[in-house]
RNA sequence: GCCGGGGUGGCGGAAUGGCAGACGCGACGGACUUAAAAUCCGUUGAACCUUAAAGUUCGUGCGGGUUCGAGUCCCGCCCCCGGCACCA
């Protein structure tokens, strides 16, 4: 009897050995080419379930495939260690935020060592540690100096259950906070921004990324570039600064339809226009709005609200007078703020006009059109009517036309606007990166000189959510002197986004212990850029999005000489339990630690493999598990049990090429992610040579011997510990994880016979193993021949016979 | 509403326009066992036909089409999942 497959004891085996040879350290003195393979790290919730394993598992079994394949793999793993649970966990139970997150990284760091994965963790990185943040501080110096920072007064996503703002990005499209899902209202509030809409176009390019399509998508809707025009309407009648509105319209081509404007209710100049007798409704209407969440104004969609503020615009191209009205479907955030209201061809001011009876003015015609009031807006293209000197012309020919009138008049040009806003970055909470910059009553604004970086969070703060930060508070921080002029000032009391730290991190990991910099320029030229990102879809807008931004500056400013961090970006699945995605909120986590002590993190990496596509996710399931348990113990046995079979082994020519078969199928499913197919394909493999030495002596057959080794090695990727023991079990030298990965011998392949299928009408009729080499007339004399294809013919007509080669015959009949 | 991705046995899922259902789970039958678990062997899309051997028909969300041949390509619809959405 052999010893039993013992997964706790073999794997715990394996892992001390892999640490203490340090098998997996990287280094850039390699004459391999160079592959970065990457996988999100991980928050510090402290465990890692069974969704962490479907994102990094498969991930880590692709970067060994290409280890093996000859290349010098950069597969490191880090921690994003920011972020408000670790603050809510020092309010709740009375943990420091350091003592809590570095506890969640210790356990951490035992769970990931259990799954077996080849990081390298020389080169973890920590985000909240100071010889991290200093450079996130560093880098925002930098930004800066560029003038891609800047502090401003606007409107922000506030969320009450975090009690900090939010970027537009973490907010859902529900009006939600991404994180803690309480409701989102707007505050106005000076906060610091960067400009991520200076690179709005470029970040809407993906030449040269081998990127999915709908990611690629998002992040072009994201940024939401519309081409049109602004047109300004005389306001100078009423003596102020201003003398015009200025909108945004995609549709310039309306403009003699305008027959109101809307501004948004934050808009500026409602006060200043409002006359008195209408502004007791007005300054209603307007706090109202300002109250209103994002989750109201959407539940009230449909009933079109607005209000006549008393005041008149002048639409220069015709001369007419139209009134100004607000509406909480004006948004400040978007184009100018204001809207020329066009309602017979916007179905929004449509509604608005049909509310309240405004006037509607057809001004591209419908097909047909005979002057009839319309029923809806009539929004597509047209003939210009009513439009002055433009009648008769093609709207979309009318765009151009009226632009160019209009920018020859001075009254209007062509414009582009963005639905993206500039990234919010300050975060009125403690744990995270502190801004490192110091408020001086004479000098203003002054950056912290980089030699006093880090600004270091101090240890003794108050955590109580007040909705300012909590470094307000502390004293010992706050006070300081300015850097530039000497007499005492105060120190910005936000931090940064935790979305900061992780825009970089993966330069970091090209040289982590480096001090002289965020990174050794060397060692970054030679890693950098990530050939390959794996992660959650979760993140197209927010994570993957800044740090293209992040790296596009860099790129200006010279500190990096390539545009784009990853080249290639693929999205797993999710993982789900009862329908329902794992989160540790929900409460229906998956832990992978039992599971792993249980049947071995093998049987977990492979069943999480063999569930589907990888892209595709799916549900955990136990029973699933249990047929790879099965497997595992099948191969151990199948390649430590004596042989039995009597029989002479003359089958070596079929072995062999079952043998290499698998070898490129493993070969070409790895290449594409897909490890479910590859999983079937050993499956089979395995299950072949049990029947093979069930009935065979196969001992001392090479044929035998090399099945059995390219098994290990193929296995190798995905069940690291089991290849492993097997390898040394059978005799090899330490380790199967630096052996190459096995290579088919294409005549080794190839059958020498195949199943020709006859068909009759396209149905299968008929099937004879016939040699490859078959020319095309034996193949029809011999499916004409048959037996069964004569009987089922019978006296039919056989009008044309169609012959695939290599696969089958069809006999056309009537 | 718009943009993606899907819909295949009891279940998860395979299938360069060419044998639908690989591989696995479950179920059923059998072997081993005092018994059970574990393990091993066999059967397993549906309907029909036959004592049996074999055979026939139907079958990849629905309806059309292209083709010698369609899960796969085209047109129209239904449903599910994800994203975006008062963006002027």
């Amino acid at each position: 009897m052999i010893e039993k497959y013992n997964p706790p004891e073999i794997e715990e085996k394996w892992q001390s050995r892999w640490q203490e040879t340090r098998l997996y350290a990287t280094s850039e003195d390699s004459d391999r080419p160079k592959l970065y393979e990457l996988t999100m790290f991980p928050y510090t919730s402290g465990d890692l379930h069974i969704g962490h394993w479907y994102a990094m598992a498969p991930a880590d079994v692709h970067a060994r495939f290409m280890r093996m394949k000859g290349y010098n793999v950069l597969h490191p793993m880090g921690f994003d260690a920011f972020g408000l649970p670790a603050e809510n966990a020092a309010i709740d139970r009375g943990i420091h935020p350091y003592t809590w997150t570095m506890k969640n990284v210790e356990n951490m760091r035992r769970q990931f060592r259990s799954m077996g994965a080849m990081y390298d963790w020389s080169r973890e990185v920590v985000t909240c540690l100071p010889d991290y943040y200093q450079w996130t501080q560093w880098l925002f110096l930098k930004l800066y100096e560029a003038g891609l920072a800047y502090r401003a007064k606007a409107p922000a996503n506030w969320c009450s259950g975090c009690q900090t703002v939010l970027a537009n990005e973490q907010v859902t499209a529900e009006g939600r906070c991404e994180r803690c899902a309480a409701a989102v209202i707007k505050r106005d509030l000076e906060q610091w921004f960067f400009r991520i809409t200076r690179y709005a176009d470029e970040l809407m390019q993906h030449e040269g990324l081998d990127w999915p399509e709908r990611v690629k998508t998002m992040q072009r809707n994201w940024v939401g570039r519309s081409e049109g025009a602004d047109i300004s309407f005389s306001i100078e009648e009423y003596g102020l600064d201003e003398k015009e509105i200025r909108v945004f319209t995609t549709r310039p081509d309306t403009v003699y339809g305008v027959t109101f404007m809307v501004l948004a209710p934050e808009h500026p100049l409602v006060e200043k226009l409002t006359s008195p007798e209408y502004k007791d409704r007005v300054d209603d209407y307007v706090n109202r709005a300002r109250r209103r969440s994002e989750i109201e104004r959407l539940s009230t969609e449909r009933e079109r609200t607005g209000l006549f503020i008393g005041a008149y615009a002048t639409n220069r191209l015709n001369g007419e007078k139209v009134p100004i009205w607000i509406a909480d479907y004006a948004l400040l955030s978007y184009g100018t703020g204001a809207v020329m209201g066009v309602p017979a061809h916007d179905q929004r001011d449509f509604e608005l006009a049909k509310e309240f009876g405004l006037p509607i003015k057809v001004v591209v015609a419908p097909d047909g059109w005979r002057g009839e009031d319309l029923e809806e807006a009539h929004e597509e293209p047209g003939t210009m009517v009513n439009s002055g000197p433009f009648d008769g012309l093609p709207s979309e020919k009318g765009k151009d036309a009226i632009v160019a009138f209009m920018e020859k008049d001075g009254c209007g040009k062509k414009a582009v606007s963005y639905r993206l806003r500039d990234w919010l970055i300050s975060r009125q909470r403690y744990w995270g990166a502190p801004i490192p910059v110091v408020q001086c009553p004479r000098c203003g604004i002054v950056p912290v000189p980089e030699k006093d970086l880090p600004v270091l969070l101090p240890q003794d703060a108050e955590f109580r959510p007040t909705g300012e930060s909590p470094l307000k508070y502390c004293e010992s921080f706050v006070n300081t002197t300015c850097p530039a002029c000497g007499e005492q000032a105060q120190r910005e009391t936000d931090t940064m986004d935790t979305f900061m730290c992780s825009s970089w991190y993966f330069l970091r990991y090209a040289s982590p212990q480096h001090s002289d910099g965020p990174f050794d320029p060397e060692k970054l030229k030679y890693w950098l850029p990530v050939d390959l990102y794996t992660g959650g879809v979760e993140h197209a807008t927010m994570h993957l999005f800044y740090a293209r931004f992040f790296i596009k500056a860099l790129r200006d400013m010279g500190i990096v000489d390539f545009g784009e961090p990853f080249i290639r970006l693929f999205n797993q699945g999710k993982i789900i339990l009862g329908r329902q995605k794992m989160s540790k909120s929900r409460g229906n986590v998956v832990s992978a630690d039992e599971y792993a002590s249980e049947f071995g993190a093998d049987a977990v990496r492979a069943y999480l493999m063999f569930i589907g596509p990888w892209d595709h996710g799916g549900e955990w399931n136990d029973n699933g598990l249990v047929g790879i348990w099965r497997w595992l113990n099948r191969i151990w046995n199948l390649v430590l049990a004596e042989a039995t079979g009597t029989l002479r082994l003359d089958q070596d020519e079929e072995l062999c090429r079952t043998t290499h078969k698998t070898i490129k199928k493993v070969n070409e499913d790895l290449e594409r992610f897909h490890f479910n197919t590859m999983l079937a394909a050993l499956m089979e493999f395995s299950n072949y040579l049990a029947r093979v030495k069930e009935t065979s002596a196969v001992e001392g057959s090479p044929a035998w011997r090399e099945a059995i080794d390219s098994l290990l090695l193929l296995l190798a990727p995905a069940l690291p510990h089991l290849a492993e023991e097997l390898w040394e079990r059978t005799g090899h030298a330490y380790s199967i994880h630096h052996q190459p990965f096995p290579a088919w011998r294409e005549e080794l392949v190839a059958e020498e016979e195949f199943t020709l299928v006859i068909q009759i009408n396209g149905k299968v009729r008929d099937k004879v193993s016939v040699p490859i080499s078959i020319s095309e007339d034996e193949a029809r004399k011999l499916a004409l021949s048959r037996g069964r294809i004569k009987a089922q013919l019978g006296d039919r007509r056989i009008v044309r016979v169609i012959y695939v080669a290599g696969r089958l015959v069809n006999i056309v009949v009537k």
